[in-house]
DNA sequence: GTGCATGGTGAAAACATTATCACCAGCCCG
DNA sequence: CGGGCTGGTGATAATGTTTTCACCATGCAC
């Protein structure tokens, strides 16, 4: 999908707001209405080049024919491998509808916890870590970090210049690490934990297309 | 809401897997092809009865005008006043945008867990336990039971005559049931947790109203 | 059996919406 | 400096859609 302009991001905005707001798309003379056009030519335009660049469908000859092409869901993060960004696509496991909203703040991913390693807070091999996408954290928070190619799961605790990624289980070990020395990324925040306890068939990822929500 | 009919049931589901599919409401002549009418006037009828006993909004004027009036999310249960059903209104702390179909079998309803019974199967204190309303349970499955009064959360065994719920915690005590005097009630099997780590400020309950799913 | 809710047909007017025409201006790129 | 993309105005034809006529049949409660 091309880049959209700042008008179209703003017209797609609208129609996503629209979406959620009354239950159905937007008209062109309602668009044109909420972006003070004269006519609804210029909004025809604007959703021909956003249906060129990918981000909408449009119905012919259908009233409110307008689709959201967007993908649903938040993605699921399987195993990083070494070296690449979380988000890379040969990461991503499948995309499953939970709304971000639910957590605070707002969350961006899932990852798929390996290990044992929290156990004693109640995280366990498996199970989904609800992610926030930040580079910053404070002591105390669950964060998604980056030591070399791996991505670990740990609290961290921040005492000046020195920091500890700590485990929630006396099997592991707590890592100590001087910032002035040391790198540490942070990938994100955990902002929650799902678990499916019937595993065994796991729901299908949903490709779903969206309206809404 | 009155009682729908069974006709007007048929209608109100189709609106809703168009919205689902197509991202947007049907017309009446769209609905009249489905139902195989000759008249759009056929539909009209059904959509302002729908709309008297508060199943959908019609939006006047507007292609495409309707808007279902359902509740979004699932229901989160609390403490479960005695005797009370599980879902009474008293019991019901707030609607959340959970998707049910990401849960296999479909979820239901929240629990928000109280106590550390189920510790060390990771359940912690204040989780919600994604529940799937069933009156059947097979031995091994988690379990949402009654026992008098009180509900309660824990591994279900059956043994012939005799059933045993199991916590998962040396603090707690295995209750010992003899299914031809004592009688256990199933409310559900848990299928999913869902942790809110950051939990200061909960999110808001959705009162939200769909269209969607 | 009379009244009322349900579930229809058929038609038509009024209005909402899409789609396309011609035309204009600014911007950036080669 | 010419051509293409963006972002517009204004108008109109064709179609989609809502809304409301009048009329009919069935089942059910009082």
């Amino acid at each position: 999908m091309h880049e959209l302009t700042a008008r179209q991001a703003e017209i797609l905005a609208f129609i996503r707001r629209h979406l959620a707001e009354e239950g159905r798309p937007p008209t062109r003379p309602e668009l044109a209405r909420a972006f003070d056009l004269g006519s609804t030519n210029g909004v025809q335009k604007h959703l021909l080049a956003l249906a060129a660049k990918g981000a909408i469908e449009l119905v012919p000859n259908a009233a409110r024919g307008i689709r959201l092409l967007e993908e649903a869901g938040l993605p699921l993060v399987g195993r990083v491998a070494a070296g690449s960004p979380v988000l890379a696509i040969e990461n991503v496991l499948g995309r499953y509808p939970v709304d971000p909203s639910l957590f605070n703040p707002r969350a961006d991913y899932l990852l798929q916890v390996r290990g044992l390693s929290m156990r004693d807070e109640g995280i366990l091999d498996g199970d989904w870590l609800v992610v926030h996408r930040t580079s910053e954290a404070r002591s105390g928070q669950l964060v998604v970090a980056r030591l070399g190619n791996d991505v670990t799961v740990k609290r961290l605790k921040l005492r000046g210049t020195r920091a500890e990624l700590i485990p929630a289980n006396p099997d592991f070990q707590t890592l100590h690490l001087d910032l002035t020395r040391d790198t540490l990324e942070i990938e994100g925040i955990g902002v929650g934990v799902i678990r499916n306890l019937t595993a065994a068939a796991p729901p299908a990822a949903h490709a779903r297309r969206v309206h809404r929500l």
